[in-house]
DNA sequence: CGGTTAAGGTGACCTACATCACATCTTAGG
DNA sequence: CCTAAGATGTGATGTAGGTCACCTTAACCG
């Protein structure tokens, strides 16, 4: 399937849009490839953009003083990602973005972001529909997080993404989980 | 100062309303006041409002089956509090909210708040910046959860709200750390 | 004003997870 | 096809924070 029509199917779920309309909306996208390993946003550096994928893993994470590195989500296709602080508040990234598998992504700049929004109110309200869905993904995380133990997070985990399984590395697995490598193997041998 | 001006002042720092656009979107509010102890949603029932405090303190928490209770958020005012999530998928709230303290209130229905988004584009961009803000926050705490030990959790959470130390009893905030009171309690005697 | 309940402190002990060290095994490049 | 780097498993040991038990003090209410 196409990008735009990918992007499409997912607008069409939660907003109204004419054909005309998609159209104008989506001519604010590009279309951008990026590589496995490759790097989208690093921490420190200016962000104008957030992504919406289309195919292929991003991960967004951050690494702390002692090289720790903490992910704050895996996206896949149909998921946005960016730093949502960094893009709105234009300060720099506090978070890095980088790619896990080889991927495809629509990139949508802040400024064309504002643009559509405010030009196309059910643009608007569309934004205003997919951020609330994060934030409450995020409320679940943590509550998620200070009730449940490694182990059910992780089966958690992995009922909601079971791609996740054999596309990402353990490690990244625990990185997100918040808990060391040698423990998440622990979970299962040993 | 009145409950309209305190929401017209939050208002005019984040949104562009004519005088006679904000008294329209203010006439979908109700105010309520609450007393101590009191419950606004509790876990199970159906939640049809968000809540934006004009005074005093609430909670939102979640209790599991363990009776152990973990706590969301506090709204202090200026803020808003619901459970947005049973909120706009009509579903059963999974979470609760109360009084720490009277409180003061203005309530607005799912149903007002859908209307005037729809009807005033300045307002449907006021709400998609308001949810941006909570979904950045929430975002921080869950970083600040996965990197930082209890006790520099504790100091962060009062240097943001200095008046939580007195306002609040201990084991209200050991609920909100993800700790027991006896850990937090250790942090600074023993 | 007296009694009940909430708030807070602290000792003893337990447990989940971290850290370090090292041993495979797999895989992508040159 | 070979080799270095990445991915994974596992033992030994350390530690932050949990749990239980009990005590003191403060606050509220009939």
């Amino acid at each position: 399937m196409k990008a735009k029509e990918v992007l499409k199917d997912y607008v069409a779920k939660n907003a109204t849009l004419t054909d005309e309309q998609f159209e104008y909306f989506f001519s604010h996208f590009e279309l951008q490839n990026f590589k496995k390993g490759q790097v989208i946003i690093s921490q420190g550096s200016i962000v104008d953009s957030e992504y919406f994928v289309i195919s292929g893993c991003l991960k967004s994470f951050f690494i702390n003083e002692e090289l720790k590195m903490f992910i704050l989500q895996f996206a896949m296709p149909n998921w946005w990602a960016s730093d949502f602080e960094a893009l709105y508040n234009h300060t720099k990234a506090s978070t890095s973005l980088d790619c896990i598998t080889d991927a495809e992504v629509l990139c949508l700049s802040n400024a064309n972001r504002e643009k559509i929004c405010s030009e196309i109110h059910a643009v608007e309200s569309f934004f205003r529909w997919r951020t609330n869905k994060g934030y409450v993904a995020s409320q679940k995380r943590l509550l998620s997080f200070m009730n449940n133990n490694v182990k059910f997070r992780y089966e958690e985990l992995l009922n909601l993404y079971p791609q996740l399984y054999n596309l990402v590395p353990k490690n990244l697995i625990a990185a997100y989980l918040g808990v060391s490598r040698e423990t998440l193997s622990r979970l299962y041998h040993t």
